[in-house]
DNA sequence: TGCGTTTTGGACCCATCGGTCCTATTCTTC
DNA sequence: GAAGAATAGGACCGATGGGTCCAAAACGCA
């Protein structure tokens, strides 16, 4: 619907609680007041509207290569991580790529109903990765934690963004974004590791590293 | 002053925006409009005295670990990420332990003066953090990037403690905490690592791990 | 063309909130 | 104890915004 991507939009740049009726209005074209309450019992129903909006563009666009049958499953978060950069990058750090962001965010504060439509968005996003992670496990360290992980990714991805928006560049989010591949790339098998997955492409330098694994650290 | 502590929790509460200038007279006892106005020219400087208050208690009581005299820097860093997690769980996950968490995100959203603001918070963190690393760097590998890691922490532990608070629970903090110590243990050198730091009290299991160094990965 | 139904648009209501201003009260100082 | 300054407290104003309601236009149908 017209409404909800105008909303959308608006809410996108400005916020829900700054976003009047009127300016969805007004950005939707042509209705008056009458018209919107016609479609939508409130401006909170179509709080929800927009988020599960967002959440599906988010998931069309972006999850969705997660799930790409014809990648290897490394080399799908690799592509997916970038996504997100890219996404960012081309909407100039104003708006939000994740449907858990600034307006995410905001909204989660409010309601007790926002709260736990973002909260279950959160899940569905942790999921597809932990999917994702433990279809890629035969590639993977024996002892790897599939959920900790993808929740690792999220949150990094989720403040990186954030970050990115208060400082209105996305240097910083290409940057964590590197930083993220290596870190998932340190969870890689060395045997069996197929070429081009993550670590690999992302890592600028050639010195391998190595965690401190025991005790000792020795 | 009174006030602001009053403002800083209901605002910490409810935001800045859900937060009228009413709530903050109430919640700090005794005074009407008058008062109010007395003190502050408007709610606007109301809301940068509050975002100062936020950081000045988080940097005394947080920050200044990382500068504590009497342990190792990588010591200093397992503190403060600890602390991070504790003080979020005495929060009970409403408030926010960090200053650019959620309130700082709803507040730079709104004008471009709080934007800075809470853009320069970020900074004095990342400073913070990455002079610790400068200064750890004789145990750490040898090309590792102090901001760009100093940066990676901030961005994790803000997106952990956004998961956190829109969840209600500090265990998602807890564990991606775990996940982040191990990240930061393994830019440590193997050789020359003293024992208590970074990584080795993190990770509950033994097995060492590495990253794919180059493009084969082989 | 005329009638009835649906859609559109905007005037209006009421609550809230930031901010002003004016009156009490208290506190100080002589 | 009186004068005056400092502070407390709240009535009030204007603007904004969510939501209602009603009139006008458009459309279908005979």
């Amino acid at each position: 619907m017209q409404i909800v991507d105008a909303a959308a939009i608006v809410m996108g740049r400005q916020g829900f609680q700054q976003t009047s009726v009127e300016d969805v209005i007004r950005e939707a074209g042509l209705c008056g007041k009458g018209h919107f309450y016609h479609y939508f019992k409130s401006k909170e129903e179509l709080g929800y509207e927009v988020l599960r909006h967002q959440f599906d563009l988010f998931a069309e666009s972006g999850l969705a290569v997660l799930r790409d049958p014809m990648l290897a499953p490394l080399d799908r978060l690799d592509r997916f991580i970038d996504w997100v950069v890219e996404s960012q990058a081309e909407r100039g750090c104003c708006e939000d790529v994740s449907p858990c962001g600034a307006l995410g965010t905001e909204m989660a504060e409010q309601h007790e109903g926002f709260r736990r439509h973002v909260d279950a968005l959160f899940e569905r996003w942790t999921a597809q990765l932990q999917a994702l992670l433990w279809e890629a496990r035969p590639l993977l360290v024996d002892d790897f934690d599939a959920e900790g992980l993808a929740r690792f990714m999220v949150a990094t991805l989720e403040g990186a963004l954030f970050m990115s928006r208060v400082k209105r560049e996305v240097a910083v989010l290409q940057g964590i974004a590197t930083e993220l591949k290596r870190f998932v790339g340190s969870h890689v098998r060395l045997a069996g590791c197929p070429e081009g997955t993550l670590g690999a492409r992302s890592a600028t330098i050639d010195v391998e590293r190595r965690t401190v694994g025991t005790e000792s650290g020795q």
